[in-house]
RNA sequence: UGCCGAAUGGUGUAACGGUAGCACCUACGACUCUGACUCGUAUUGCCUAGGUUCGAAUCCUAGUUCGGCAGCCA
């Protein structure tokens, strides 16, 4: 069978066009990130391409850390940063840090100011600022713009002894200070700063800014296609300005993407880390958030991550993907490889009137309807039981068909058993549900091949272990639905109208989290290992958390199942 | 007011001058000892206005709307 390579983006198709021109001999790419956080799924997108296109067309993707700015940046978070990224699956050819070329960078500023395109410049931060000019109107220059090389060439090197105060000096290029583009307005190279730095140490109290650092450091690692985020796009003039000052054979080319917006999720870096710092979430790792860190704990496995990137595509129109397009990658990919078992969630008790007394009955399980390979379970079954407490209504709803007074259901792998009588207490909750079961109806027997209407879930007291599960929904709520708690304002007829939300912090669901102490499942969920999967039956697939303890473990919900009768009762 | 981009069903993304397709979502149906899965059916789309062409989502012109840019952050 021939596969044919065939561009399926945009990046692609001016990676094939290259190619063909002749323009570079392979194709080589970084994945760049600066670590001052942890990885989210914003980050994948970029992982995909960088990884993917390099995969493609036989090329190889380096991982560098663009770590020039000490005062953000921590070892756990470069640590971190390449746990996620092998976790993935993706494997980098070399590793960088942008560090490790702090030497060379300044070599190639001292060229770049003997060439007579590069300033120090005594302007304070403001000065620079008032003298850049606006959007609309030019900048203006600086008194120093024309210092000489030789006085240039010393305050520079006097900037990196240590000589200046942090902020009393730049060094800027010298482009053009009436460039419309404002990044062209002699954009600074390099800045004074003393602030440990967790690689180098304080060896350095000059460090150069990303304007300079990453279109030199992309050609010296020998990248042809640097691949980033639309916001980079105003850069490109700068990134293209930079190599060829330096003079590359095959210079490095850029191209920006549309980067990943999911609805009601935060992709903001700084964002996310409010949420933690303010304490929203528990941590990173909170299986609310998008990090990779929490999306690995709640359980979500690469391979729905990785197909899901694969469906959104790429392009540069800027877009928001449906979070429902994650969910049903990742029910996808749960789907084949999750065994089935039973957890009551909400548990509601039911005493079996007619049950033999002291009879134990044993009930094989398939553990995947699909793959028998996965084996069979043995369960238990008593007189007294739990189902869901949602399973049953006092008085049924139009198309509800579980258990009710007088009707039937069958227990899934079990028996069918009829509500006869509903106990409550004084307040009038339902405390257990008296039924009757039809010892004929014995799932495999000869008696069982009737059909009754509702099959569900349940659990024997004999077997159910107690737990904890947390069910969640995504951290933010509908743009549309936020009225920003309060009603602030009305129109001309005095009705409420919601105004806009202002701060994301507004937006937060409510009901992200949901902890339910009292649930239940059988045996073979509770002495899983943290980390295993599993689909409880009707409820969606699930993973055991990290907080388990022996006497109490803890279930993270992935992703519940589609339900089509939630969305019929409305 | 300057510069740089982007506009295709509800959402995301294809099409390289020749039948607007795919996925998710939604609705309905079949199947079902998971209201799941699976299968089937259906609704809905080329930003606007001109032009070129036998033929335009695609090429041209003019608009409209949206996003980004004035860090010694990346």
């Amino acid at each position: 069978m021939e596969t044919e390579l065939r561009a399926s983006n945009f990046i692609e198709e001016f990676v094939e066009e290259d190619l063909r021109a002749g323009r570079f001999e392979g194709i080589k790419t970084r994945f760049p990130p600066e670590p001052n956080g942890f990885l989210h799924i914003g980050h994948v997108k970029a992982l995909c391409i960088d990884f993917g296109i390099a995969d493609k067309f036989g090329g190889t993707c380096n991982l560098r850390f663009d770590d020039t700015n000490p005062t953000k940046e921590d070892t756990v978070f470069v640590e971190g940063i390449q746990k996620d990224i092998e976790w993935l699956g993706f494997r980098w050819d070399q590793l960088h840090f942008a560090s490790d070329f702090f030497g060379r960078l300044y070599e190639i500023a001292l060229g770049l100011i003997e060439k007579g395109v590069a300033y120090v410049d005594d302007q304070s931060a403001e000065e620079m600022r008032l003298n850049r000019g606006t959007l609309t109107t030019p900048g203006t220059a600086s008194p120093y713009r024309d210092r000489s090389i030789a006085e240039n060439l010393d305050l520079f090197r006097r900037m990196k002894a240590g000589e200046f105060p942090d902020g009393s000096r730049v060094l800027r290029a010298k482009i053009d200070m009436a460039a419309p583009n404002v990044l062209m307005r002699d954009p600074t190279l390099y800045r004074i700063l003393r602030h440990h730095h967790h690689k180098t140490g304080d060896e350095w109290c000059i460090y150069p800014m990303y304007d300079f650092q990453h279109p030199l450091q992309d050609a010296l690692e020998g990248v042809t296609h640097s691949l980033c985020s639309l916001e980079y796009e105003i850069h490109r003039p700068l990134y293209d300005w930079m190599v060829a000052q330096v003079g590359f054979a095959h210079p490095p080319r850029q191209i920006e993407f549309a980067r990943l917006n999911i609805t009601r999720t935060i992709m903001s870096k700084r964002y996310l880390r409010r949420l933690v710092e303010e304490g929203y979430v528990k941590g990173w790792d909170d299986p609310r958030m998008p990090t990779l860190v929490a999306m690995r704990r709640r359980g979500y496995t690469p391979e729905a991550i990785k197909d899901f990137l694969g469906r959104v595509g790429v392009s540069k129109a800027d877009s928001t993907v449906d979070g429902a397009l994650l969910e049903a990658c990742v029910r996808e990919a749960m789907g084949d490889i999750a065994p089935r078992a039973m957890a009551v969630l909400n548990p509601v008790k039911v005493v079996l009137t007619n049950w033999p007394e002291g009879f134990t009955d044993a009930l094989t399980m398939e553990n995947h309807p699909d793959h028998p390979e996965m084996g069979t379970r043995t369960l238990k079954m008593g007189n007294v039981l739990f189902i869901e407490r949602e399973d049953f209504m006092e008085e049924p709803a139009k198309k509800f068909f579980r258990l009710a007074p007088g009707r039937e259901v069958r227990l899934k792998g079990a028996y069918i058993i009829r509500c006869e009588e509903v106990i409550k207490d004084a307040s009038g909750e339902i405390t257990c549900l008296n039924c009757t079961c039809d010892m004929a109806s014995r799932s495999g027997s000869e008696g069982a091949d009737r059909k009754v209407k509702g099959t569900l879930h349940w659990l024997s007291e004999i077997d159910a272990r107690a737990c904890e599960a947390r069910l969640y929904e995504s951290i933010l709520l509908d743009e549309e639905a936020v009225v920003d708690g309060e009603i602030e304002a009305t129109d001309e007829f005095g009705e409420a109208v919601p105004a806009p939300a202002k701060d994301f912090i507004d937006r937060l669901n409510p009901n992200s989290l949901t902890v339910l102490k009292g649930a239940l499942v059988e045996p073979i969920i509770a002495d899983a290992q943290v980390g295993d999967r599993f689909q409880f039956l009707r409820m969606g697939y699930f993973c055991k958390d990290s907080d388990s303890s022996e006497a109490l473990p803890v279930y993270n919900r992935i992703v519940p199942l589609k339900d089509s009768w939630v969305k019929a009762r409305k």
